[in-house]
DNA sequence: CCTTTTTTGATATTGATTATCGTTATCATT
DNA sequence: AATGATAACGATAATCAATATCAAAAAAGG
């Protein structure tokens, strides 16, 4: 099993030295000064691609614009409703609540978000 | 004091009889038969104003289309990945979990959203 | 090299949601 | 009943993130 397309690693490689949970936008202007023929159905692609295959997390949609996430260890989110800011949250793991749900529906759980709306830091010091 | 509009409340009333989490089509297509004047604008308008005012939450975008939830007591839902029905989930009042965000973030949280994805029981029987 | 399979760039299109705007309903007050 | 101020409306155009399309370029595998 070989590697894949440059631009591919670009873009995983791209999410990973961030926290910033970035939009498909920001890889793209990220990468586009190194890879000027890069377009961005490429990171549109290659985003839904590492999704699909569990590498990569949708954390969740901030003004309407998908937010992602190459950490792939269970962890919550915290968004700032005021700048947008997806910061990450580690819990102490899991509460058994994944058990409660699953009695509660009686199916199966197989992914778990705890997402915290409110006011980050600095935007908490501007008010 | 005044008084909501019929066709608002009748958009209230829509989602306040059925426990789905209805999209905006959903609230639609259930009242145009006795609102046949009704606009699929008016729908989005309200809901949108419900949301702004806190009497509905918006429970997640299930397939690209907002699902909305009139009932404002706090708990968690739980998304089938097979059929996409959403469904409640009411976790024991469990609330550790904001301060520990909050000490996190050094923010203050306003809203915790928890969501579980997995298999309904009906399309877990059918595989 | 050569062939097959993937991946890509460019661009058109989709589809849910929002904005616009001229009109209509509501309601307290004449 | 008529008025006027304002809220709400219908119709539809605009928005914009995301997806589909397809021919061309790059990678894989001999």
């Amino acid at each position: 099993m070989q590697k894949y397309s440059r631009k591919r690693e670009a873009i995983m490689d791209a999410l990973r030295e961030v926290k910033v949970h970035p939009t498909a936008e920001w890889v793209y202007a990220r990468l586009k000064p190194d890879y000027p023929d890069l377009s961005l159905a490429t990171v549109y692609r290659n985003l839904k691609a590492f999704v699909d295959s569990g590498e990569v997390n949708m954390v969740g949609v901030v003004e309407d614009k998908a937010r992602y996430d190459a950490d792939t260890y269970p962890h919550a989110h915290f968004i700032c409703e005021h700048c947008g800011a997806v910061v990450d949250v580690y819990l102490p793991q899991d509460n058994g609540i994944n058990a409660m749900a699953e009695d509660a529906v009686g199916g199966k759980v197989q992914r778990q978000e705890i997402l915290f709306r409110g006011l980050c830091e600095n935007c908490l010091e501007r008010e």
